[in-house]
DNA sequence: CTGGGGAGGGGGCCC
DNA sequence: GGGGCCCCCTCCCCA
């Protein structure tokens, strides 16, 4: 690029040379402007500036130009011919135009330039700065805008690789049936089929005839971002937006591994951390390829723990469900308990995956061994015996109710008759987010666990305790077994840690060893958590107390006490007091629970 | 406000 | 002489 830079003034003081030097007569004067140039030809085409004429018309549209090749560069808009690429590893942009390739590099080596002068970078949106006071200050500052970012992605996560968007309008819908309604609905194609569009070389639907991506921008701004909505008025511009959606390369059902600091996509995991391994002494890497592969290892050592905790305990859990993991299970069992169980809590758990089954509306497959696990986990140790309820309980509990609250959501007041159901796409989000919500309380689980043996510190406490609620190695002895079922729910609460993590790029949430300059940061992230397991022990004490209270005196009065710590949570949440919101709603969730718990004893006493 | 890409247009050179 | 191509500047829009 220097050489060509320099090659360009080169050619340019020539010019200048020859022309100061009186070395090329330019006999040729516009009457306008005065004027000269060696040819008449240059001469015509100088007047038209003038003039205002422009005999070149494009053949695609209806504009004109004074140069012919200006027609054919304006062209290229039409075709979606990029003929210059950018040569740089990780970024393969193309240009119409060899002046914008050549901007474009430019801006490269200027990037180059600020980071160097820009070493601290933020782990979640990548800003560098100068100065880690001024780092801290850009994170204090921007947290709120991060969060909201983090919760648009999170969103689109929970559609996960159902998500598709529509080839068309770039609606996100979910499923392939939704799809098709959306097809035959929206766009009046009687024809539509779910199956994902072959994968494009161009950017633009394949289609019988194509959509010139000029004339669409020129009519209106007809690109909407499949993420957010928002509309922008041609693809450079919506593709400059997508690169805040990184998502957005979850199309066609196939995962993609994006790298957040270039935007480079790769199709395999290797390939994204064969990237960062590269990568990682560059400065803008340096964060997420630390993150990323320390992630990878981490997502290794579970899966080598986890087949040797199922290998130890199997068979041997309290209840005999059958094992989370896909491979092994089957359509017969479908995550059901088995007979043999016949305690409560495993009636408790054919209760909850049939209501889970029925809320799927068909779509069995989707994520019932997780959910029954979850389901499972919560039951066993509520029917662990134990000196009255204690935190790990009342968070199982807690779990419960939040399923049965979930599942048993109604749809909207106005329900279409019966002989319309409700669109596939509307139950599978229902599935998603009970998933979603469920893996958050898997989480609050896990706090639970941890903080209740903490609090305790006895020796018979669960081997969760030294390791945040994951069981790093299989029990030494039987009376400290775990089940199966409750090493996969902790197992979710940590994946979905990781997936937190990974996407933040934030190491404290992973609680690696730190470098220096973040370790502040990270004791204020443990700082946090500890505020959080504080909560979730008080909830709990709170849950503890309106179970207690509503077994002994009545479910009238629980219901009567859940009723005001709903309207507390509504209030709280209006006046966007998140905390006490949270803490409010699992208190109302466990007065509820406890209603129900009293109406149930009262229904079925016990001997 | 700044950075970056898209796009239009003027002018020069080569064949 | 004219067509074709290239270089470069500039403005606009968006994030």
């Amino acid at each position: 690029m220097q050489i060509f830079m320099h090659k360009n003034a080169m050619q340019m003081h020539a010019r200048e040379l020859q022309r100061g030097l009186g070395g090329e007569v330019k006999p040729h004067q516009c009457q306008q402007c005065l004027k000269s140039f060696s040819s008449n030809h240059q001469l015509v085409q100088h007047i038209r500036v003038h003039t205002g004429e422009k005999p070149y018309k494009c053949s695609y549209c209806d504009r004109r130009f004074k140069q012919l090749s200006h027609v054919q560069q304006h062209t290229r808009l039409h075709t979606g011919e990029r003929p210059y690429k950018c040569h740089l590893p990780d970024c393969g942009r193309a240009f119409i135009q060899l002046s914008n390739l050549q901007q474009h590099l430019r801006n490269h080596d200027a990037q180059v330039e600020r980071a160097k002068n820009r070493p601290f970078h933020c782990n979640i949106c990548g800003k560098g700065f100068a100065t880690e006071s001024s780092l801290r200050t850009h994170t204090a500052k921007e947290l709120q805008l991060h969060l909201g970012v983090l919760q648009q992605h999170a969103a689109l996560m929970i559609g996960g690789a159902t998500a598709t968007p529509c080839p068309i309008c770039h609606k996100v819908v979910f499923g392939g049936e939704a799809l098709v309604e959306h097809m035959k609905n929206t766009h009046k194609d009687p024809n539509a089929s779910g199956v994902a569009s072959p994968p494009a070389t161009s950017p633009y639907p394949a289609q019988a005839k194509p959509i010139d991506p000029y004339i669409a921008k020129r009519r209106t701004a007809n690109h909407p971002c499949p993420v957010c909505g928002k509309h922008y008025v041609n693809e450079g511009s919506l593709r400059k937006h997508l690169a805040c959606h990184p998502e957005t390369q979850l199309t066609s059902g196939l995962r993609m591994w994006p790298c957040s600091v270039c935007q480079a996509v790769f199709t395999h995991e290797s390939g994204l951390l064969s990237h960062m391994e590269h990568m990682r002494m560059e400065p803008k890497h340096q964060f997420a390829a630390q993150y990323v592969l320390s992630r990878a290892a981490a997502e290794r050592r579970e899966r080598d723990i986890l087949a040797a905790v199922s290998a130890s305990a199997g068979g041997s859990g309290l209840l005999n469900l059958a094992p989370p993991s896909p491979a092994h299970s089957d359509s017969s069992s479908n995550g059901r308990l088995s007979s043999s169980a016949g305690s409560e809590a495993g009636a408790a758990v054919n209760k909850l995956t049939d209501l889970l089954r029925s809320a799927n509306n068909g779509h069995q497959a989707y994520g019932d061994e997780r959910v029954a696990a979850i389901a499972a986990a919560a039951a066993n140790m509520m029917a662990q015996p134990g000196e009255g309820a204690n935190a790990v309980q009342v968070a199982a509990a807690n779990l419960v109710s939040a399923m049965r609250q979930q599942l048993a959501r109604e749809p909207p007041p106005a329900q279409p008759p019966a002989e319309t159901p409700p669109a596939p796409s509307e139950a599978a989000l229902r599935i998603q987010q009970a998933e979603a919500l469920l893996r958050s309380q898997a989480e609050a689980l896990r706090l639970a666990v941890s903080q209740a043996a903490a609090a305790h510190n006895t020796e018979a406490a669960s081997p969760l305790r030294h390791n945040g609620g994951f069981p790093p190695q299989p029990p030494n002895d039987a009376s400290g077994q775990l089940s199966p079922e409750l090493v996969e729910a902790f197992r979710i609460a940590q994946e979905q840690r990781l997936e937190q993590a990974l996407r933040l790029h934030d190491p404290r949430m992973l609680g690696f060893n730190l470098p220096s300059p973040v370790q502040q940061a990270a004791q204020q992230a443990a700082q946090q958590a500890a505020q959080q397991a504080v909560a979730a022990q008080q909830a709990a004490a709170a849950q503890q107390a309106a179970q207690q209270a509503a077994q002994q005196v009545a479910a009238q009065q629980a219901a009567q006490a859940a009723q005001q710590a709903a309207q507390a949570a509504q209030q709280a949440q209006q006046q966007h007091m998140q905390q006490q919101a949270a803490q409010a709603a699992q208190a109302a969730q466990a007065a509820q629970q406890a209603a129900q718990q009293a109406v149930h004893l009262q229904q079925n006493p016990q001997p």
